[in-house]
DNA sequence: TCAATTTGAATCGCAGTAGG
DNA sequence: CCTACTGCGATTCAAATTGA
């Protein structure tokens, strides 16, 4: 059977069949279980978050015309585009997850997809989607040099699976999928299964595990949310109840704040004896029985892990997501604990892992090449993971879970090796640079952001807090008093270098994840508000903004969450922008409504330059020489009232006396009240951040607590046990 | 720069399922 | 029957994008 038979085999089903029935939607992402299973998958629970990025990368991937959006959204939008274009169809994949595309363009897609779905080794398939792989079981086999997939009943070698339907269950007969060697299966070493979320294990032991893996792919307790860690907290005592009862505990993290990074992937926490940790990713998880002791035993190693020295930074160069984030918390390489930070990529960016060669127990658990789950991929479609195949590394080796090979096994991109140095390599703090010039080149302008196409998927960023919102209201305020301040130069500066400005501000309070984009736009929603709000304000009879109530406001179609401080802060710059004219604006523009009544203007003497008055020489007044365009052009800020003097004469003299000390009454008084509002401004902010900091601490002490209680736990159980030992013993004397 | 639109992410309620 | 957990749809908010 060709590869072209089995798609038209499968085009047909796919048209007649698979897509005009009435199936639940869990049954699309029910499959492959049986497949998995050979692969000794031994479950996988694919989420629908997961499974949505997962399809969204690929539809980029396969440069698929796609639409993701929210299931109430598309139903509506929908209907528009069906009528805009007729050809276009809906494929829905649950989830909320559409995707347009022609019919043809479909076909391709799903049998892309499916192959996808076999290659990344980590969703479990439906009956029907295990269906639709048979006519194409040979033509993959072929590709991929393994086994065959076929199915154990008899239809003929060969023969394109037609609109076959489900309910015969005899014709969804299991495949036959043969795995080559498999890796080592950690036996005895608690495991965990992040199955787009789905979390496995003692959670006892993986409290650290998690807490671990949130450090290394980036997502603090800050980046979790409130709600996330409150059920986390909810998780963690449960386990600890159940635990109490002598049971293992089997969890299921309901959100997506692991699901988020890891899709299809089982972690493992591995302790070596030689007193070295680490994290392996595998293809499969196995939920190991730990002994009492080993779980003591991890429970050390983390405790030894829990106070690193340096938080050093590897970047790792990557064919596609142009640099993947090795963070490790090791204190030195024999304390080695890695991951793959999850960046731009989807899920395919965790199919490398870091194991130290040599000290695991298990030795490297990297698939044989020739492994199933190297599902080679069509040639249009970037395989998920690019990494090379495993090669002796000097100290840290990245083991590829999915390799790449072409389709037709011509295209073998040239990668290479992923090699992690010691830590305080030369080539480490080489790869650091080259990390931070990145990160600096990304954060450092917007407008990369609307050059290339990959700018379109950038990733939304966090919702901004109430305190970094008044640190860039600060940021924003000081970029604007620089400006005034200095009207040379920096006012020539161009709209991305004032906000590189504003996020190494923002940097130096320790607000890292903001770049020049982020502030930028976060910076025009802001002033779109703050307008809002101050044309509200302004109207007779409106009451006072901040008087109204959450409804209030949205029926009047103001903004609902428009902070009083950082209103207040934004006042002291933005509302008197047409009243706090900075000393160089009115200097200039005193000196031109002077100059255009046919007088002298005005010059501004700076406090270290001469205050001699000096006479302009198309007054011919003995001007030296200077003519009032060099005085203008020398003329530097000031904003010392004090040092303004008036050259003029006569009436106007007078005149313009009684203005600059109107002005500088005026600006005084100003500047008095914008020191009084900015000092307001800090205070609130110092809130703001000793209220963070309260938060934090609150949620260390609730997790001190917890093992407390834990430790308390374990005592009782103890005690238990040494009853029940007593019992057991009087038992056997009577 | 601003307004409008699109889209990602979080949250909640409901119904179904499994196990005690 | 109760509890815990799930997927799914609906809803909302806000970041990102687009176009003038």
């Amino acid at each position: 059977m060709t590869g072209h038979r089995s798609h038209v085999g499968l085009r047909a089903f796919v048209r007649e069949e698979f897509w005009s029935s009435e199936i639940p939607r869990v049954e699309l992402w029910r499959p492959f279980c049986d497949i998995l299973s050979r692969f000794q998958i031994r479950r996988m629970e694919w989420k629908a978050t997961a499974a949505e990025q997962f399809l969204v990368s690929v539809a980029e991937r396969s440069q698929i015309r796609s639409a993701s959006r929210a299931t109430t959204r598309s139903l509506g939008s929908r209907f528009i585009r069906e009528r805009a274009d007729p050809s276009a169809t809906d494929l829905d994949f649950g989830g909320g997850n559409e995707f347009v595309c022609s019919e043809l363009e479909r076909d391709d897609f799903v049998v892309e997809l499916l192959k996808l779905l076999v290659a990344s080794a980590c969703c479990r398939a439906p009956a029907r989607l295990q269906q639709l792989l048979l006519p194409m079981g040979e033509s993959l086999a072929d590709a991929r040099n393994v086994d065959s997939i076929r199915p154990h009943s008899s239809s003929p070698r060969g023969e394109p699976c037609h609109a076959t339907p489900s309910s015969n269950e005899e014709a969804l007969a299991p495949t036959q999928i043969s795995r080559p060697a498999p890796a080592p299966a950690p036996a005895k070493y608690d495991a965990l299964e992040y199955g787009g979320g789905a979390v496995a294990g003692d959670l006892r032991l993986m409290m650290p595990y998690l807490s671990c893996t949130s450090e290394l792919f980036g997502l603090g307790p800050e980046c979790r949310g409130e709600k996330k860690v409150q059920d986390f907290r909810h998780s963690l005592r449960e386990s600890n109840r159940h635990a109490l009862n002598g049971r293992r505990r089997m969890l299921y993290s309901r959100k997506a704040w692991i699901s988020g990074f890891v899709s299809g992937l089982a972690l493992e926490w591995v302790g070596t004896p030689a007193g070295g940790a680490s994290i392996i990713y595998t293809s499969i998880g196995t939920l190991g029985t730990e002994e009492k002791g080993e779980a003591q035993s991890i429970r050390n190693l983390w405790s030894d892990l829990a106070t690193p020295a340096e938080d050093p930074v590897v970047s790792v160069p990557s064919a596609h997501s142009g640099g993947s984030t090795i963070r490790s918390n090791a204190a030195s390489p024999t304390e080695c604990v890695a991951g793959v930070h999850h960046g731009a990529a989807t899920n395919s960016t965790a199919q490398s892992a870091i194991t130290r060669t040599g000290t695991s127990p298990l030795g490297p658990m990297h698939l044989p090449p020739n492994s199933p789950s190297l599902l080679p991929l069509s040639p249009h479609i970037p395989c998920l993971c690019m990494a090379p195949p495993v090669q002796a590394m000097t100290n840290y080796v990245a083991m590829p879970f999915h390799a790449s090979h072409s389709m037709h096994g011509t295209h073998q991109p040239h990668i290479p090796p992923v090699v992690f140095p010691s830590m305080t390599s030369p080539a480490l703090q080489q790869r650091q640079e080259s990390q931070s010039l990145v990160q600096e080149r990304d954060s450092s302008t917007f407008e990369n952001h609307h050059s290339g196409p990959a700018s379109r998927t950038r990733k939304r960023s966090r919702n901004w807090e109430a305190w970094e919102i008044l640190l860039l209201i600060q940021a924003k305020k000081a970029e604007f008093e620089r400006y005034w301040g200095h009207p040379g130069r920096e006012r020539l500066e161009n709209s991305a270098q004032k906000y590189k400005r504003i996020v190494d501000y923002m940097r130096q309070h320790r607000v890292m994840d903001r770049d020049a984009t982020a502030c930028k736009n976060k910076w025009e929603a802001l002033s779109g508000e703050y307008k809002v709000i101050k044309e509200w304000d302004r109207k007779p009879g409106n009451p006072t903004y901040s008087s109204l109530s959450f409804q209030e406001r949205k029926q009047n179609n103001l903004p609902t969450s428009f902070e009083t401080e950082a209103q207040e802060l934004m006042d002291s710059f933005q509302g008197s922008r047409q009243h706090m004219v900075p000393p160089s604006v009115v200097d200039s523009t005193i000196r031109h409504s002077m100059s255009a009544g046919g007088t002298r203007a005005i010059t501004v003497v700076p406090p270290g330059a001469d205050s001699t008055v000096r006479h302009s020489p198309s007054a011919g007044d003995g001007g030296e020489g200077s003519t009032a365009e060099d005085e203008r052009e020398q003329v530097p800020p000031t904003e010392e009232p004090e040092h303004i003097e008036i050259w003029a004469s006569g009436k106007r003299k007078k005149s313009c006396g009684n203005v600059v000390a109107a002005f500088q009454e005026l600006s005084q008084s100003i500047m008095r009240i914008e020191k009084e509002r900015a000092d307001r401004a800090r205070e609130a902010n110092e809130m703001a951040k000793d209220a963070h900091l309260l938060e934090m601490r609150k949620f260390e002490f609730l997790q001190m607590k917890m093992d407390r209680e834990d430790e308390r736990a374990e005592k009782f159980v103890g005690v238990l046990g040494s009853i029940a030992g007593a019992f057991h013993k009087m038992a056997e004397k009577m």
